[in-house]
RNA sequence: GGGCCCGUGGCGUAGCCUGGUAGCGCGACCGGCUGAUAACCGGUAGGUCGAGGGUUCAAAUCCCUCCGGGCCCA
């Protein structure tokens, strides 16, 4: 396999075949091995939710850690490669519920908890390893077969630990509160779990007959009717003015700055009285609905006017209905004054008994009959719709209803000042995500509602006692059994329902409260619960806090949030110190990827048409990681086309290499420096690619070490493509073809060799399979090692970094391509050699830098001779209106006015004109002037960014010789090739052409053809005896018969 | 409605923290190479840096307002 390189290749095979290979030698494990005494490294995954798919936001997401976790292998840390999945909850159940064909609790507990349950597991388990086959086919090194998974016993038992921490510091609380509730899933759900999203609603103004005056109406105005069902008061605001009107409905009651919504229906009204909301405090009004419903009220303050400072003049009538039942704000204003808290609808969205006539009805889908209702009582001023945003649920999109039920909670208000303080305890990167969104976010959290009443979750762990009402909360599976005195199957529902407590208090019957908990309680408690702990106790003392997590930005509100808050609760400490956000992947416009768009690219799609290797290098490559990714096809292309230069690159050093039977290890190349021991005679661009090389290692891993993979990603692809390849390779080809052994080509190889092998391990982490496979060709037929994953990171060597070279090479290169820029303006080819090539430059830097590389400006230039001189020719000038105007804006006009006025002269233009406007002075130099060069008819130049390159362009009967020559070596290599020729074939050929001038100056050059060639002999006249293969050519317009064969 | 981020030639982006005549890649067009070759290389055109205002001698960069996109929340 010594420097064997195919030329083709199929990247999708050969990942294929590396990863095969990885398994065959259990990569992981030997990785794992090698480290085992390295440096503890806790890198807690965040786990990918196990229904569906990957898709390119979640195959970023692991790349991500991917890189970082391979690079960190290399530095010799022992990192911690534990994949998570999240198991539980309400998405796994609705998808179930489909495949069952089942639609409601009531069918579910039908069919059984344990039947529903199991093919929720099934479900689960089934996607986890559907998803973990995508992971891997992406490259990703994780133990694959021990992950955490959030179903298991043991990570239950985690969780039942956390919460009982909770309870006994006094965090875990049973309360009656009004929250969000899905009728279709029938539990309730937290703020985090409600998507918003615009529908259209019933806008209803509603006409509330005052019990003080007769004909008069509190005007209220709502777009929910059903919870008029649950009104017990009405608020005003105590400090904005009302007024009472007459119209032909009767007197209304209102704000007075909403007086517009009855000009809106063209209901005329005359202003009758006029007061500051809280005279209304205290008045009664009857319930509009009263004779159609079934509900009692013990409150005083039943059905009157309170006041409340929510109310707003923003929208409606400045008297807002009041349902505590209904609504957070109405449930808080309900406990401060004491009102009865009715909630007249059940879980389902269904009307009780209470609501009386509306008894079997449902929430927000019958509104129209209450409506109708208002109507015939003449009660309803007005109706129309309206379009607004609605809470809607995340999983079924069920419009969601407020209902007060009792809930248990984490009282996060009391841990929130130790909670914001903990944040700072991490590193964000960037730092915003922590100090501006993240804080943010937890300024304003609220208490956390963390039961459901689901079945497929971790059960909550505790047991109330049916007599006395004793409370127990249970810490683990252990103890549990210990009290119950049985085994318990496994810690779900409904095997865990079945477990009975004695009461220690009154030895009464103890029943396990039938909730389950929110999932993202499942992965807050990932930090501890992911190592068992605390039924194992030596990982997690090892390892804990977490050193690193990587994860997107909608995990703000996620997970960071959730991991904070079980953190806090368990150890008074945020479980992880350093947190790397990602964006989201958006379609190329910047739109969300959606089925409903049809825009969505998979992951796998990209690995189909181009390869694991390019995806992943593509999403460390194309932005900022935190900010949001737009998925180009033509950029993963350029990635894709990059990749193959490399390649190439790669193959073109085998090539010779192999032909040349080099060998590295004769030279002394030491494999764990990853350097020659010995100095080869290098010349100056071997001496500058190594000094871009350990400028390009240094910035690697400093990139590497802020995670700032982009940078990575893109300082490699510079290198690879600018500096390597369009620069370095064309710069050395010539000394490669050098056919006896020679020191030039030695040293080209030398430093070939040390790049490549050296690049293997700088791109492992990027893209690994690439990598293993350059270093399979390259390292491994000569050192004892399995994969280039099992190699430490290469460290940059600081006495090989030459900036002032780098920086002469700079300017040589753009002095080479103003030249091409020239020779572009007269047509006149590369190939084609000039006599002279003239830099005009007043800087002695660039004439320090044209002095050294000399070499590489003729050879690359064409040229014969290289002249620097300070002025050369004549200048045109004329005055940059533009960039005056521009500059001096206000005062360009009369800056132009002065400067016409004058006579300028060249000399000017050197010194600079001082003019004076406004008594300020003003320096006109040479910037602010169009400068073109006047040349005789022979020249031609181009400037650069320190002055001019000029060339000329007369072209001689020794250089159109040569050319000439060069042109012959091109036909016949074309026609070598065109013979299949093998590059070490020996041919003879024969050339034939009327023009005896073109004879004759060609035949000077006859050994420089031969040996470019490979000829063994050469014959040329005006009539030759033609070899096997012959073809006709026309150069410049001189014809000629070229034949040729090989010997 | 609020918080955070983003808005630079047709497209994707660098520069913004630490103000000083706007860089790169892709695409387009023109050309070259033919010993890395279903590759590779060069050249050319194309931007009032989302809009408006302010600070400053000087703003893509700092400040304010607005508009558009994303995430999160209400």
């Amino acid at each position: 396999m010594v420097f064997e390189f195919p030329r083709e290749t199929n990247f999708k095979n050969l990942e294929e075949n590396v990863q095969s290979y990885w398994e065959k030698i259990n990569l992981l494990k030997k990785v794992q091995e090698k480290n085992s005494k390295g440096e503890k490294f806790y890198f807690l995954d965040g786990p990918p939710y196990a229904s569906g798919s990957i898709h390119l936001g979640t195959a970023w997401n692991k790349t991500i850690k991917d890189a970082v976790l391979r690079y960190l292998t290399m530095l010799g840390y022992n990192v911690t490669r534990i994949p998570g999945w999240d198991c539980h909850g309400l998405p796994i159940e609705v998808k179930v519920e489909k495949i069952l064909g089942i639609k409601s609790k009531k069918e579910i507990e039908e069919i059984g908890i344990e039947k529903f349950v199991e093919e929720c597991k099934k479900f689960a388990l089934k996607h986890v390893e559907i998803m973990t086959n995508q992971f891997k086919r992406l490259g990703i090194l994780m133990d694959w077969d021990n992950p955490y998974m959030t179903l298991s016993d043991d990570y239950i038992s985690s969780a039942f630990w956390t919460i009982k921490k909770a309870y006994e510091k006094g965090l875990l609380e049973k309360k009656l509160r009004t929250i969000t509730t899905c009728p279709r899933c029938e539990t309730v759900l937290a703020e985090a779990e409600v998507e918003y999203k615009d529908v259209y609603d019933p806008s209803i103004f509603v006409m509330f007959p005052s019990k003080d005056e007769k004909d008069t109406y509190y005007l209220v105005w709502t777009t929910t009717p059903w919870t008029l069902i649950g009104n017990v008061a009405i608020a005003a605001h105590p400090d904005y003015t009302y007024v009472k009107v007459k119209t032909e409905r009767g007197n209304l009651i209102l704000a007075k700055e909403r007086l517009k919504v009855l000009e809106e229906i063209k209901l005329k009204y005359e202003i009758v009285d006029e007061f500051k909301g809280r005279e209304l405090e205290g008045k009664r009004y009857e319930h509009p609905l009263k004779d159609y419903i079934n509900v009692k009220l013990r409150s005083e303050k039943a059905y009157t006017i309170v006041l409340a400072e929510f109310v707003t003049l923003e929208e409606g009538t400045g008297l807002v209905h009041v349902a505590p039942g209904h609504g957070p704000e109405d449930f808080e204003l309900g406990i401060k004054y004491g009102l009865d808290i009715i909630c007249p609808v059940d879980e389902r969205g269904i009307f009780k008994d209470e609501a009386g006539k509306y008894k079997g009805l449902r929430a927000r889908f019958d509104d129209k009959i209450i409506i109708e209702d208002l109507k015939r009582l003449g009660l309803l001023l007005y109706a129309t719709r309206i379009r607004h945003r609605y809470g809607h649920c995340w999983r079924c999109d069920t419009p969601i209803i407020y209902r007060a039920t009792e809930q248990w909670f984490i009282n996060v208000t009391k841990i929130k000042d130790k909670m914001l303080k903990e944040i700072g305890k991490a590193e964000w990167i960037p730092e915003w995500a922590g100090f501006s969104r993240f804080k943010e976010w937890v300024e304003n959290a609220k208490d956390w509602t963390i039961s459901r009443q689901r079945y497929w979750g971790i059960p909550l762990p505790i047991w109330i006692c049916e007599k006395c009402g004793n409370l127990l909360v249970i810490g683990s599976k252990k103890e549990l059994e210990e009290l119950s005195g049985r085994s318990i199957k496994e810690l779900h529902r409904p095997y865990i329902d079945e477990i009975k407590l004695r009461c220690n208090k009154c030895n009464g019957t103890m029943h396990r409260v039938k909730d389950v908990l929110d999932v993202w309680f499942d992965s807050g408690i990932a930090a501890w619960a992911s190592l068992s702990y605390p039924e194992k106790r030596k990982p997690f003392e090892e390892l804990f806090p977490a050193k690193l997590i990587i994860e997107g930005h909608d995990q703000t509100r996620g997970w960071f949030y959730s991991q904070l808050v079980c953190g806090v609760i368990s150890f008074d400490t945020i479980p992880y110190r350093k947190v790397l956000m990602h964006g989201f992947v958006l379609d190329e416009k910047g739109q969300k990827m959606s089925k409903r768009l049809g825009n969505v690219v998979t992951p796998e799609e990209v690995i189909e048409k181009y390869s694991a290797d390019t995806l992943r290098f593509y999403l460390l490559w194309a932005n900022k990681t935190w900010e949001d990714l737009k998925f180009r096809w033509q950029d993963v292309k350029e990635i894709y086309d990059s990749l193959r230069i490399l390649w190439n690159v790669c193959y073109f050093a085998a090539l010779y290499m192999r032909l040349d039977n080099f060998n590295p290890k004769e030279h002394g190349f030491d494999f764990n420096e990853f350097k020659f021991k010995k100095e080869f005679k290098y010349k100056l661009e071997d001496l500058w690619i190594l000094s871009r090389l350990n400028s390009l290692i240094k910035t690697y891993r400093e990139n590497f070490e802020k995670l700032h993979l982009f940078n990575v990603a893109r300082e490699l692809h510079k290198f690879i493509v600018e500096d390597l390849s369009r620069w370095y390779i064309t710069l050395i080809r010539p000394r490669t073809w050098i056919e006896e052994e020679s020191e030039e080509k030695l040293s080209a190889y030398a430093t070939l060799y040390e790049i490549i092998s050296k690049l293997s391990i700088l791109l492992a982490p990027i893209v690994p399979h690439i990598a293993e496979e350059i270093h399979t060709r390259f390292v491994k037929p000569f050192k004892d090692i399995e994969s280039v994953h099992l190699e430490r990171m290469i460290e940059h060597d600081e006495s090989r970094i030459n900036k002032e070279l780098e920086d002469e090479m700079r300017i040589v290169r753009e002095i080479i391509e103003a030249s091409y820029s020239a020779r572009d303006k007269r047509k006149i080819k590369r190939r084609w050699p000039l006599k002279e090539i003239i830099i005009e430059t007043k800087d002695s830097f660039v004439e320090k830098a044209c002095k050294d590389l000399k070499e590489i400006i003729l050879k690359q230039g064409n040229f014969f001779d290289i002249k620097i001189v300070r002025k050369f020719g004549d200048i045109r000038f004329s005055l940059n209106e533009k960039l005056i105007g521009i500059t001096f804006k206000k005062k360009a006009k009369r800056i132009l006015q002065e400067l016409k006025s004058r006579k300028i002269t060249k000399e000017d233009i050197e010194k600079g004109i001082r003019l004076e406007i406004d008594g300020e002075t003003i320096i006109i130099d040479e910037r602010f002037f169009n400068i073109e060069k006047v040349l005789e008819r022979d020249f031609e130049y181009e400037p650069f960014s320190k002055g001019f390159v000029i060339i000329d362009t007369r072209i001689d009967e020794n250089l159109l010789s040569i050319a000439f020559a060069r042109e012959i070596v091109r036909r016949i290599q074309y026609m070598r090739k065109e013979l299949d020729l093998n590059v070490e074939d020996y041919i003879r050929a024969a050339i034939e052409t009327r023009n005896e001038k073109l004879i004759n100056l060609i035949k000077k050059h006859i050994d420089y053809i031969s040996r470019e060639t490979r000829a063994r002999e050469i014959v040329i006249d005006k009539k030759v005896e033609h070899k096997k293969y012959i073809k006709d050519w026309d150069i410049n317009g001189e014809l000629f018969k070229i034949s040729i064969e090989k010997i």
